[in-house]
DNA sequence: TCCTGGCACTCGGACTCGACGAGTGCTAAT
DNA sequence: ATTAGCACTCGTCGAGTCCGAGTGCCAGGA
């Protein structure tokens, strides 16, 4: 019996907390008669839950504050919550016009900011093994060639190579016709055997091995891996709860897109609908002050989108959001 | 003879401010001995310096501090300081093995970022009309297309586009061979006319318009203008000397391409080798407290390369880091 | 067994006050 | 034109004080 209203009190202490920003007093949740009990119970629920570690006192005269194992039971708990309508139609008409990938996630991560008052994160969708569809070479001054790859997924990689030593004319076009000769349509083990014995070949163009493996890479997913985020005013902006030190490192974090990835890729492992980090769960000494609410979209959930503000942020809300806008973002990237 | 004193009062100032972040007084400025006269001579030039609005004091019983007045003319009296050697080779090495454009460009940002220890801004070069190498149309499902158009001078643009109304195999593979054989090796006028007269053939696919559309425009100078940045905790950063509440804004401002856009290309049409804006001339209230030290690159100086940090930075450092990327772009990109 | 009212206690925040000292402007002397 | 000296201003710092929010605990009541 008690333990039930033990939730309720901490849920109240969360949701209190995130709204005024200051630690919550037992009177202060009596008087807001949604538990219906005296402060002096409130007390004695407050120490247990001390006690378990979910909440905790910043000094003796203080009210409490959560945990990071206080807001991760709170959201543990947490039934989904539905997103304003308002938030739904921004999405619609913000995400629907745009033309291209790039479009996309960058209108994503502006839209999710906004809906979130967080920074938002875009990872671009990792792809998957495709077909060559073309191969173009062009010449750029004696030395150097841009190379363009488009897949049959509608990516389209481009690289410059060094040609080393002098190539002719007549070189240069007859490896441009037997490199698409050799690469069109094909993909995977076949695609990267053809290559390699083209590259192999006598009397082949010293930079032929430079243009398979593009091209095999190309064919495997593309370019490296790569997030995106936007918002980071919203981390400085007066109120957010991050002390004045603490904000440089999470920038720094954020701009160090390895750090952020790999945290992306534990959070995807977890397979959750969306899936929470709380404070120090990010194993990131930068980001122990910072939670990520993170979401996977795209066909077999192959890239993330996510939320990242301090650890008194509004979970709900910002759980509400990141889920909308990876579910919208699943259906315009799985086309 | 005291007019030439004063300087030399001012450029002290401004030099103890910047290292210090601390007003600077009379006396510590008689102690440090550069100037050879007491403190009360320097307290005379600075009520002249003060008068005349290039120094200010925070209270009355501290010392002064530069206006952006005082900035302004320091900086303008300033001769070009070279670039530390380590920093020289910095450059080379970081930008040197750059595979494409991008890479280049976020090189290039964050390596300024680094060598001013300033939040680094790095434009897109807006390039010249260009001819169109080969146009590349790939089906995604039914209602959709992938254009992909590569220009002579190696740029790849690329947008997706509605077919509308269900397009067969056989017309669509038509129209792109029309497309091609229309439009490859022209530009300007020509391109455009041809392709017009292209799209508003009788029988033509209902898209044909918007595929010219986009093929003129990649011919033109390809993607919208746009700017990156790096080095966003640099504001954030300890001491940077911008206050809490003052860096929310800027890094508004800094998202929001637009109006950095419209400054940068401001400060181009100055024409100097480095351009700098201090403070208020930078005519925008979120960056009141900053200034912008920028400089073109690119044939016919296409792009600007800048840094934007505290009005309280270190001008010739600053200015000179900004002045050799610039220069180091210009060799990468004009090739 | 659980809840409640009451009470003593703690402790941080805000506020006052005064001493201190950095820095100034002015004046008279060189 | 420069300098030394001096009176004055005013912000910072530390100590001392007060106040009240919030707690823990205990005894009484459902």
């Amino acid at each position: 019996m008690s333990e039930e209203r033990r939730r309720a009190v901490l849920r109240a202490i969360v949701e209190g907390y995130v709204a005024t920003h200051e630690p919550v007093g037992s009177k202060a949740l009596a008087d807001a008669r949604s538990l219906g009990v005296s402060s002096a119970t409130i007390r004695n629920d407050m120490a247990i839950l001390e006690e378990e570690g979910l909440i905790a006192q910043p000094h003796t005269s203080a009210g409490r504050i959560p945990t990071d194992l206080g807001y991760r039971s709170f959201v543990d708990q947490l039934a989904a919550t539905a997103l304003p309508e308002a938030h739904k139609r921004a999405i619609g008409t913000f995400l629907s016009d745009a033309v291209d990938l790039n479009d996309v996630v960058e209108r994503s991560v502006r839209l999710l900011s906004q809906l979130t008052r967080q920074v938002a994160v875009v990872q671009y969708p990792s792809l998957r093994e495709s077909a060559i569809r073309r191969i173009e070479l062009v010449r750029m001054g004696a030395e150097h060639a841009l190379v363009v790859v488009v897949s049959a997924d509608a990516r389209v990689d481009q690289r410059t190579i060094a040609l080393g030593e002098a190539t002719s004319d007549e070189a240069f076009e007859r490896a441009v016709r037997e490199v698409n000769a050799t690469a069109l349509g094909l993909s995977g083990a076949h695609l990267e055997a053809a290559l390699t014995m083209w590259a192999a070949a006598p009397d082949q163009v010293p930079w032929a091995g430079a243009v398979a493996d593009l091209v095999v890479q190309a064919a495997r997913g593309g370019t490296v891996e790569r997030v995106v985020f936007a918002g980071a005013s919203n981390l400085a902006r007066q109120g957010s709860g991050l002390e004045a030190g603490t904000i440089a490192p999470v920038l720094d974090a954020l701009e160090e897109q390895v750090v952020l990835l790999r945290l992306l890729h534990e959070m995807a492992a977890e397979g959750d609908d969306v899936s929470v980090r709380i404070g120090a769960e990010t194993h990131h000494e930068a980001l122990s002050r910072t939670s990520i609410v993170a979401a996977a979209y795209g066909r077999d959930a192959a890239a993330l989108v996510g939320a990242l503000g301090p650890t008194r942020m509004d979970y709900p809300g910002t759980m509400a959001a990141v889920r909308a806008v990876a579910r919208y973002l699943s259906k315009v990237v799985e086309l």
